[in-house]
DNA sequence: TCCTTGCGAATTTTT
DNA sequence: TTCGCAAGGA
């Protein structure tokens, strides 16, 4: 359908308008045309939602409303920003390019990039990823004695995350907010956490948007240059955006007030993760006058499957509502088939995907789709034995690898010297002897004073405060990423990549490690540097990877695709398969448990996206028996089977399985279906012993025991750092005592780096924190 | 300093 | 089941 005709010739003399509104149906054409104002464009799954903000864009520019530098277009992931670029390159050619489209979080890191510091941080800022998070979070409970086992960082982080969703800065959050999270200190580390990023000249993911946010509030001027900027603003999947990303549009809109928001609240399935669908329940609210256009034809599936996926979701409260309907086929029914265990599960589906194959469905047309990540082991397991060729979409990522995070830290450090994360995840690896000793002192000194862990080595190792061994490891690392640091000037990404992983002596670990996956590691690090050709710098590389951390994309051929419902947004496939619909599986039960109604609500928006990826048709299953860390379960079906109007559905049972009931369901009502929980003895278990592939990480260096060094003159009574004016000055003849070489006198005093003649230990060169007054 | 062993705990979704 | 973490030994 899509003639691409390259065009327009000339930039002054655009093809008739017209020709993009063909081929939309009359709402799809209204959400084009419409172009001055707010719009809110309810957008139905498969109802061309995306095409119609493609054409929108063209649309702008086409007819002269917009200059594409003057358009700002925001998606919620990556991958949807890329398909729009795509697209709408397809249709105006290269001017594509100079649109702002992308993500939230790739915009704003974009803009932070210009005005980093009026918010506190370098142009050159790092972005950390979630483990950086809450290895950073980590230290800090520490040091304030929090018991990691009551409150766990991650869980702490996601507290965090959460207030950085709503747009609070520490200062924000109100005291009714913190409870008794960590001892109710949660607020104040929360505040530590975010001032330490700014040492370390990091941001992580939720900063990039509130940071944004105060740039925008705190600096009026800025904000109009932005405001005067984007004329027009398009939002993809609104009802997935949480309070900061709609305060910071909400700004950015102001000026112009020319913003087309599109979504689905019944594809809102980011509620955990902050997203507020009230965004979309409000919007006309927010913008008075704005037009509201619903798109409910659905181009995609066919009309039962389409019957059953808005007969489920009608059991939700609280919709804006929407009526989707084709003109397309009826389609064949869904099926719904019950098995005993999860391994008669794959082997079903498995078995059933053959079939399908062999009438003529690709296997690059049907998809499984798993409430978790780990349900796809036993289909992944049951494709290699029949060698169905399948591929896990968003599965272990590339750049998730121990050995990729390893060379990226190397190359975080080169391009930013004051990441701390990173220096500290490889300053020991490959093995230098520098242990767990040498780090506290470095991170005492580091913490001590207010700097980065860069600094603070460098200054310790003009100093007798090591050991030996370790001062020589850490001046030769020093040195080396000096040296690393001259050659990024001068060289090629891939060689100087080379050349770091070689001179660490990474590469060399790697090789002399008889480990079998060793050989696999070297082969991903080759991936690594090949993907750095692409790459003009340093920077763009290491942006690039830590807002898209997707999988190098090796999807070609044919393959079955395994994913999560939640990655599944977006997709459309000709088969689509829905495992383990069982309560507590799914709907999942830590979601019921902490959500209560709102949960199962989100659950159901999720299973309804699930139904709706098909186009022509929908296997669901269920399994009498699952094993769940090492123990059977019996479970029942999911409550959402028996909310699927039962007319599209036709029942497929093992005969003798479930009291010899079988064939289409009599006694359809739900979650009592086929409940007879029957425990299955855990007898023949797979054959042990299948490698485990994924590579961990090796120990983390962390301080231990807190602010315990009470002797330090730069702790006060209650164990809190003293600020940086606070800096005791001594002068030759003073007598000091060092926690490790004992009493001694100054001999030679050059700010806070002192030489003592200590009595017992002899003349050494240390830093002024380090010594006190006897 | 580093490695091994043993124990306990927890187990979703992702920019 | 698997992973991460803490303690103990070389």
């Amino acid at each position: 359908m899509s003639e691409a005709s390259p065009f327009p010739p000339r930039a002054d003399a655009p093809p008739p308008i017209e020709r993009y509104l063909a081929g939309l149906n009359a709402m799809q054409r209204q959400a084009v045309e419409v172009q001055a104002g707010p719009v809110l464009v309810l957008a139905g799954a498969g109802t061309g939602k995306t095409r119609v903000l493609t054409t929108r864009i063209a649309y702008l520019l086409a007819s002269g409303a917009a200059k594409p530098w003057s358009v700002l277009a925001v998606t919620f992931t990556n991958k949807a920003a890329r398909e729009m670029l795509d697209r709408v390159a397809v249709i105006i050619g290269p001017m594509a390019e100079q649109i702002w489209l992308g993500t939230f979080h790739a915009l704003c890191a974009r803009l932070l990039r210009r005005h980093a510091e009026l918010v506190g941080l370098q142009s050159n800022f790092t972005i950390l990823d979630a483990d950086d998070q809450v290895r950073l979070l980590k230290q800090l409970l520490q040091a304030e004695e929090i018991d990691d086992k009551k409150w766990p960082a991650r869980l702490l982080m996601g507290v965090i995350q959460r207030w950085k969703d709503r747009g609070l800065t520490p200062d924000k959050v109100a005291r009714s907010e913190s409870g008794d999270l960590a001892g109710g200190k949660l607020p104040e580390i929360y505040a530590q956490y975010q001032d330490r990023l700014l040492i370390l000249n990091a941001a992580d993911f939720g900063d990039l948007l509130l940071h944004c946010l105060t740039l925008f509030q705190e600096h009026p001027d800025v904000l109009q240059i932005y405001q005067n900027r984007f004329t027009h603003i398009l939002v993809d999947e609104y009802q997935d955006t949480n309070v900061a990303q709609y305060l910071w549009l909400r700004l950015l809109a102001q000026g112009r007030r020319n913003i087309c928001c599109v979504g689905d609240d019944d594809q809102s399935i980011y509620g955990w993760r902050g997203a507020e669908v009230g965004n979309i329940l409000k919007f006309e609210q927010d913008f008075p006058g704005a037009e509201v256009i619903r798109l409910e034809q659905n181009y995609r599936s066919t009309s039962r499957v389409l019957a059953a996926a808005s007969g489920l979701i009608a059991h939700n409260e609280g919709r804006l509502g929407k009526t989707l309907w084709t003109d397309g086929e009826e389609g064949e029914p869904l099926i719904l088939r019950g098995v005993w265990d999860g391994e008669e599960e794959a082997r079903v589906v498995g078995e059933q995907i053959e079939t399908r194959q062999r009438k003529g469905t690709p296997l690059r047309q049907m998809a499984i789709l798993v409430r978790a990540g780990f349900q796809t082991r036993e289909f992944e397991e049951r494709f290699l034995t029949l060698g169905v060729p399948y591929q896990v979409v968003g599965g272990s990522r590339f750049y998730e690898r121990k050995e990729i995070r390893d060379a990226v830290a190397y190359l975080r450090v080169i391009n930013q010297p004051d990441d701390d994360l990173a220096f500290e995840r490889i300053i020991n690896i490959p093995k230098r002897g520098i242990g767990a000793a040498s780090l506290q002192t470095v991170h005492h000194l580091a913490r001590a004073e207010q700097i980065s862990f860069w600094s603070a080595v460098n200054k310790i190792i003009q100093t007798d405060e090591l050991r030996p061994a370790a001062r020589r490891a850490l001046v030769k690392l020093a040195q080396d990423f000096q040296r690393w640091r001259s050659l990024a000037e001068t060289e090629e990404l891939t060689d100087l990549a080379g050349v770091v992983l070689d001179e660490s002596g990474y590469t060399g670990m790697l090789q002399a490690d008889k480990a079998p996956e060793a050989q696999g590691r070297l082969e991903n690090l080759k991936e690594l540097v090949s993907a750095l050709e692409e790459f003009e710098s340093l920077g763009g590389f290491l942006e690039h990877i830590s807002l898209v951390m997707e999988n190098a994309e090796t999807n070609n051929g044919d393959q079955v695709s395994l994913m999560t419902l939640h990655a599944s947004k977006g997709l459309e496939f000709d088969v689509i398969f829905l495992p383990g619909w069982e309560e507590g599986v799914f709907p999942n039960q830590r979601a019921l448990d902490e959500n209560g109604a709102v949960g199962l609500e989100e659950e159901r928006r999720l299973a309804y996206v699930g139904l709706t990826r098909a186009r022509q048709a929908v296997e669901i299953s269920f399994a009498a028996n699952r094993r769940l860390y090492g123990s059977w379960q019996s479970a029942i079906s999911s409550r959402f089977v028996g909310e699927i109007p039962q007319e599209h559905i036709e029942l497929i049972t093992e005969s003798g399985l479930y009291g010899g009931r079988s064939g289409s369901g009599s006694g359809f009502g739900g979650s009592n279906l086929w409940d007879e929980p029957e425990v299955l003895a855990p007898g023949a278990g797979h054959g042990g012993g299948q490698g485990n592939p994924r590579g961990r990480y090796g120990p983390g260096f962390r301080r231990r025991g807190g602010s315990s060094t009470a002797k330090a003159p730069t702790l006060d009574g209650k164990g809190k750092l003293v600020d940086r004016s606070g800096v005791i000055s001594f002068a030759p003849g003073d007598r000091v005592f060092h926690q490790k070489f004992g009493m001694g006198t100054v001999s030679v005093a050059d700010g806070d780096k002192l030489d003592i003649a200590f009595d017992k230990a002899g003349d050494k060169k240390v830093i002024a924190r380090f010594v006190s007054r006897p």
